[in-house]
DNA sequence: ACTATAAGTGGAAACGTTTCCATTGGGAGG
DNA sequence: CCTCCCAATGGAAACGTTTCCACTTATAGT
């Protein structure tokens, strides 16, 4: 079994042209009988199959997209990759992945390289929309795209999850269990435009429901020692009874370290998240959290995509307010309307309960150590 | 800016033939320094970019890479592609990537459409090492590939954790930790020779430890429902001490369902979970667990790849018991030796450890409900 | 001044397909 | 028996590269 065999040496075996075979094997014109049964019989033996390559010169189409992420490490965008490449796979077109770790150099790149090998399509989430040369690249050149986790700028499509909304919706849950003092919880801050459309979002509607604006909390991603900061910054924010995190880890990571603290939470501290990763569910307390449906992101921007090839009517995207949903869990508990002590005004009717008081001097004597 | 320039506009433009801008391009032939300025000049002012189709065509390389796995949404697997997604990119490689949802027939079609699009290496994981047709399909063609995550039959490369050593050594903590009655949560038994062969390394080696040999308690992945499983199948062994789960969401499952019978891990159950997954770290308590590295296996499978290709030396294999360690965490804790009261030997002194005793107490109430 | 060499260049073949077009042959209708 | 048509077929061009080879021109050595 040398080299791979071409549709040459089919021909030949089968003793007529090539042409013949291409039209057997596609289905794709005429031939006798006899001779479709030649061919078969040839390939059969031969082992042949089309190269993809030859085929692709000739059509200018190869049935692979393109994938740009910032990193599969990410549970949101592993589900997100997977599920779009799913459906690809369903419509027979394969996927080259590309993870940029969040550098816009590997993304431009990576375009570049992904158009040079004529992608049919490419599906990319980028760090800044509105900035990103290679989106720019994409856009000139045509290119079927679509937007993932990308908040879309006029005209342009994007499957995501409209943070902003979501953080308003903390925001609410927030009030509607009597947590006016809020922090925020801020990963990758500066890196990652989501990180700060959830932030702003959740603050417009902190202001909008008169309660107190939210402290923001930074971290780098780095850190194991991420308790010291959280215990400067509860020290420093004493009235805080609740904190929203950026994502998931983020609001594992408080969880463990006020802990470490000895905070307890819920009843000391609520904390909420953002994301919905399964194993959320898994531990105790539960991580109330926004939960996302990345895998239906992912699939939905393929869709777009795959009607934009074939020119087909593509899927509608998702009301905003349907991206996202709350997920209430054990680490958010509702505070006593009376500790609201800023003279707000009062959503609920007081409720004594015991266990919230012990948490509040539990949290006292914390801070005053 | 209509369809892509090729090479032939630039030689047009810059007054030249073909050969001269491929040479000048490709820096490889001669060329005079006023042809190199006008073929310059024409590129830039066609922003001409080589098709790596008709490239590939003509070299019978892609510089594409193909990839088989099981899911990413398992995030030992989705590591061990970003690992092997880093070493390719750099060396100038792109990542096709299939996930098969552990179906033999998706693997199968994937792997020959990644063959008929002439990718110069494949790295995979698959269901059946001893009897998948891709993998017999990828040999018979010759083309440069290493496995993953798979125990490599004889001859074959394999970059994967040795499961049987690791199992094994998962029962020789438990012994050190005088937990004599374990219990295996395998996932997916049936699904993965993982799974099996995890189970097979631990029960040997508690029988070469004269423990008893482990209960095994079999899951499907779907369930939230587990709660009730692991009650019946704790009535049914009561001895049970230590649980080893065959990966780190059992265990989290586990711990989980222990919290809601009112069994306190670890006090009155010892677990210990396999992968070493990020956020087992993460959350209280803390998982004992086997850690491994996929993102040094996908690396290494990456590179042995590539120095397939080029034919330099390739990397060496992990010594097998570098694959994995054990990684210490609060889901595990000493039983007081005295416990030990089915006539084995006694590795360690008794020592009096009422919390212990408690547990004991609290695990007979418990099952006589 | 004349050759031997080397540098610079372009034409054309090859890679594996698909598809247009021309050619062949046979059957049906006149 | 002669046309006409259509089915069946094969040759060849085209897709975008690289590379072999042949050709021209200039340079240097005698």
């Amino acid at each position: 079994m040398g080299q791979a065999a071409t549709i040459k040496d089919v021909a030949q075996r089968a003793g007529c042209g090539v042409a013949t075979v291409s039209r057997v094997l596609n289905s794709t014109g005429p031939a006798s009988e006899k001779m479709r049964k030649k061919v078969f019989a040839a390939v059969k033996e031969l082992d042949f199959h089309f190269s993809e390559v030859g085929r692709s010169l000739q059509s200018s189409t190869t049935r692979t997209i393109g994938c740009v992420v910032p990193s599969i490490e990410n549970p949101v965008y592993a589900d997100a990759v997977q599920g779009a490449q799913e459906v690809f796979l369903d419509a027979g077109y394969q996927m080259l992945l590309v993870c940029t770790n969040y550098n816009a150099e590997m993304e431009t790149h990576a375009i570049r390289t992904l158009i040079a090998k004529q992608v049919d399509g490419i599906i990319l989430t980028v760090g800044d929309v509105h900035n990103s040369e290679g989106l720019n690249l994409i856009r000139s050149r045509q290119i079927p795209y679509s937007l993932m986790y990308n908040t879309a700028p006029e005209g342009q499509i994007s499957w995501a999850v409209d943070d902003h909304a979501a953080a308003a919706r903390v925001a609410d849950v927030f009030y509607e269990n009597n947590h006016i003092h809020t922090g925020f919880l801020g990963l990758n801050f500066f890196n990652s435009d989501r990180s700060r459309q959830r932030f702003e979002g959740f603050s417009e509607r902190c202001a909008y429901r008169q309660m107190a604006l939210p402290a923001l909390l930074e971290v780098h991603e780095d850190g194991n020692d991420f308790t010291p900061h959280l215990s400067t910054f509860l020290k420093q924010h004493p009235k805080i009874t609740g904190i929203f995190a950026s994502n998931d880890y983020g609001a594992l990571a408080a969880i463990r370290s006020a802990h470490q603290l000895s905070i307890d939470v819920p009843h000391d501290l609520s904390i909420i998240g953002f994301d919905g990763i399964k194993v959320g569910q898994m531990i105790e307390p539960t991580l109330a959290t926004i939960a996302t449906a990345p895998r239906a992101l992912g699939a939905g921007a393929s869709q777009t995509i795959l009607s934009m090839i074939d020119g087909t009517k593509p899927p509608d995207l998702p009301r905003k307010d349907q991206t996202f949903s709350f997920r209430a869990g054990g680490s958010l508990m509702p505070l006593s309307a009376e500790s609201k002590d800023d003279g707000k005004v009062t959503a609920f009717p007081p409720s004594n309960d015991p266990t919230h008081k012990k948490a509040q001097s539990k949290r006292r004597d914390h801070n005053e150590i």
